[in-house]
RNA sequence: UGGGUUAUUGUGUAAAGGUAGCACUACAGAUUUUGAUUCUGUCUGUCUAGGUUCGAAUCCUAGUAACCCAACCA
């Protein structure tokens, strides 16, 4: 036993509970409501939820909540589901709250018996006005003090469609003047005419969150219910449902929610953002959904290994995106295969290569050894990036200008001789000549050189449209900026490069390849890909230090 | 004017009365057939004010700030 990393709160708390018997082994849950998709801030969850069952041998259910027929969906179910599955973690039970109906439903008449709940007529105005405010006590309301038998003769009428949506609810009898307004008479169970996505429409009457959360953890023997900070206050309630019902004492912790900067999180922005049509769906790749970044090229390690990183803890956050980054780009150097694209082209000459000669080089796939190379033709005329070229150089340039040399890469020295203009002054071609003694990897040419570039043969290149995405937003916290967090949408977020040039192995890549462009990024191919039509998504650039240097 | 939660460097996160550490970012340098990677180095932090103690991020007192709570949402 060497150094050993500290443990977070919620593994001092598991541990606490193994070493002193409080439990032989822990179940967690990870319980999303099947109204939206998975964003990163859920994989946080996910990965705590998990990793903890797994740390400490215990098991980890996935249950659905789904409690409000509204707005769920199996769509949901199914995204949801896959999205775990990507990240690569695995359910021992998948479980749905409205598996437990019945079973609500009978607690909900325990409570009734023991006076504990009643059936209250009043609008929904009317128990907002008596609820009071956080600084004010609440009043009850008249329908407080009905007969243990009318209160059940009336639930169970709700249950049995007597009344319309809104006519009753069932109310917890606690204390309204409690401090805690969760405390004030909660409803536990409203009336909702609607079809539910699982149980159709048996049931016509749906307990509320908190009468059926705390619930199905116990009912699922959940020893440790984590959750995020805006449920402590529930968790006082959570305590009283369970010590009433005198069922098993499942305990609720709380951290805090991942944030982070230049994208939002909330699933009501994410929405709109969706139905505005500022992106393009869910998976769009600027997306903060795990479907997002699944189509952006991240990988599922770079995302566990980020939940990894930030921690866990109690204070609010907000991680800097290039955490994230670091985390994927870490992953990707040493397992993206590394391929040649000139996404702007212009086309440099080799004055003193043989006309209509094509040479067969190799350059290595990756960093790996293992990785192997592969062939890349080479010919007289190339694309090479614009970029490379100045016709004046600025101060540290050590790519192509007038009388310089670089290394073309896995390929030969050449130096620029010439250029041509067109009518509008833009550089057109670029002459150079090449050492043929220079050739990769047997160089006896002695020449050494600052740069290498990267390259595509002219009559070998192919085609494909690649989509260069960058962050969302153009500010750090677009919800805490003044006004609408929409105003401050990247209008740059993505710009479409319609034919850069292209190694030709790349036609044979597939949707689980992820690639380096050299010195360009890493790049995948996108769903959007047909047999005619090639379309690369920019995952993330490489670090750039020479665009800071410039400025 | 109530209740709850949280304050450690630019951002996160450790230190359970005893050297304020780690990671990311940023910056500088070395290596480099990717201005990438890798390596080395640098980087003004314990919310404030008192107190206890040989010694306080940690304990006590009083403040301050941020976030959450008044959905028949979760």
């Amino acid at each position: 036993m060497s150094e050993e990393k500290s443990l977070n709160f919620l593994e001092e708390i598991v541990e606490n509970d193994l070493n002193n018997g409080k439990y032989k082994s822990i179940i967690t849950r990870f319980p999303p409501e099947p109204n939206g998709y998975l964003h990163i801030g859920h994989s946080k969850s996910i990965c705590l939820n998990f990793g903890l069952a797994q740390k400490y041998g215990g098991s980890t259910n996935l249950r659905f909540d789904d409690t409000n027929p509204i707005t769920e969906d199996t769509e949901y179910v199914e995204s949801i589901k896959e999205d775990i599955k990507w990240l690569g973690f695995n359910w021992s039970n998948e479980f749905y709250a409205s598996d437990y109906f019945n079973q609500l439903f009978e607690f909900a008449l325990t409570l009734i018996k023991n006076d504990l709940a009643y059936v209250d007529d009043s609008t929904s105005e009317e128990i907002a006005h008596l609820k009071g405010t956080p600084t004010e006590p609440g009043k009850d309301s008249i329908y407080r003090s009905r007969s243990i038998d009318e209160n059940l003769q009336l639930f169970i009428e709700m249950k049995d469609g007597k009344y319309k949506d809104g006519e009753k609810v069932l109310r917890a009898k606690i204390d309204m003047t409690h401090t805690n307004m969760l405390m004030r008479d909660p409803i536990i169970y409203r009336i909702k005419h609607a079809h539910h996505h699982r149980t159709g429409d048996k049931w016509c009457i749906y307990p509320m969150y908190d009468f059926a959360h705390g619930q199905s953890d116990s009912i699922e023997k959940i020893t440790h219910s984590i959750c995020t900070l805006e449920f402590i206050p529930h968790r006082e309630l959570y305590d009283w449902l369970i010590e009433k019902l005198n069922i098993f004492p499942s305990h609720q912790y709380e951290f805090a929610r991942l944030n982070m900067t230049y994208t939002v999180m909330s699933k009501r922005k994410l929405l709109q953002l969706v139905e505005e049509g500022h992106v393009s769906g869910w998976d769009d790749p600027r997306m903060p959904t795990i479907s997002g970044f699944r189509r952006k090229g991240y990988t599922p390690l770079s995302i566990r290994n980020f939940c990894e990183k930030i921690g866990v803890a109690k204070r609010e956050n907000l991680i800097d995106l290039s955490l994230l980054e670091f985390c994927l780009r870490e992953d990707l150097n040493n397992t993206a295969k590394r391929a040649m694209v000139v996404l702007d082209p212009i086309k440099l000459i080799i004055t003193n290569y043989e006309d209509g000669k094509t040479e067969e080089l190799h350059s290595e796939n990756g960093p790996d050894e293992n990785m192997g190379t592969r062939a890349i033709p080479f010919s007289k005329e190339l694309w090479i990036e614009r970029e490379d070229f100045m016709e004046v150089p600025e101060k540290k340039w050590f790519r192509l200008t007038p009388g310089s040399m670089v290394r073309l890469k896995s390929a030969y020295i050449v130096k620029c001789e010439s250029f041509e203009k067109d009518n509008a002054g833009n550089v057109k071609a670029i002459h150079c000549t090449y050492f043929p003694d220079s050739k990769s990897g047997n160089d006896t040419s002695g020449i050494t050189v600052k740069g290498t570039i990267h390259w595509v043969s002219v009559p070998h290149a192919k085609t494909a449209e690649v989509r260069m995405y960058d962050r969302l937003f153009k500010v750090e916290n677009p919800a805490a900026e003044e006004g609408d967090f929409k105003d401050y949408i990247n209008p740059h977020s993505l710009e479409i490069i319609p034919n850069a040039y292209i190694e030709s192995s790349l036609t044979n890549a597939t949707l689980d390849d992820r690639f380096q462009f050299i010195r360009k990024g890493y790049f995948c191919l996108d769903k959007d890909t047909t047999k005619d039509k090639l379309i690369f998504n920019r995952t993330v650039t490489l670090k750039d230090t020479w665009s800071k240097v410039k400025g």
